[in-house]
DNA sequence: CATCTATTTGGCTATTTTGCCAAATAGATG
DNA sequence: CATCTATTTGGCAAAATAGCCAAATAGATG
């Protein structure tokens, strides 16, 4: 096969919206329960600009939804299967990769 | 949970290798089969001494090994659990992502 | 309606990433 | 040993990303 480079720049961009640590832990965090902005903005201890701009990486590449109630704006995970690739990334940590244990 | 930044940081760094088209190409690529840079450098069409750093960013992560025959070096995936993961973004791509299917 | 709260947007700077060229390295070959 | 080939490294300029502040929005509340 060679290269496509459209069809990889689309995969590449929802990886990319993932490849940031406090993306990753929203990811995480929003996996396990939704959670408002100022709520996600207390737990990293950046701006809630900062932490709103994120929101909206994780969102326009299609990996969470967002819910406006009152006047808060609850996010949450669209797509747990993304969960299952963690512990790939743990088996990477560990350099268990080159086993054949199944991580994901 | 709080937000550690040190253990999201070490696992944005695996996830950031990934995260760019030719990158991408090139998992999924050796993959099927180990490749020298010469040969992923014709499939790609950029300079070698470019593809020569993206592949050391891969090393890096621990995603791919070498090893050096001859005067060709030969790199191949060492985590084919990352493989399981393109399933789940191709659910992202097809919006497919809020069913319970299992894409990973 | 005026104001308050939660969030987003615009704009700026600092940092990181990308890709090319040129030069360095390392092994193979004449 | 001289040279050729494959690859890596250094360095640079352009582009993308990150985070802050200030200003704009949008509901909620007095």
């Amino acid at each position: 096969m060679s290269y496509n480079k459209q069809h990889f720049t689309e995969r590449a961009h929802i990886i990319k919206a993932m490849a940031h640590p406090v993306r990753l832990f929203f990811i995480e965090e929003l996996s396990r329960q939704e959670r408002c902005v100022c709520e996600l903005t207390e737990m990293v201890g950046f701006d809630m600009s900062t932490v709103s701009k994120h929101l909206s990486v994780l969102k326009n590449a299609g990996l969470v939804s967002m819910d406006k109630r009152g006047n808060q704006v609850f996010y949450r995970l669209k797509t747990p299967c993304i969960l299952n690739f963690f512990g790939c990334v743990e088996a990477v940590l560990n350099g268990e990769s080159k086993t054949t244990k199944r991580a994901c």
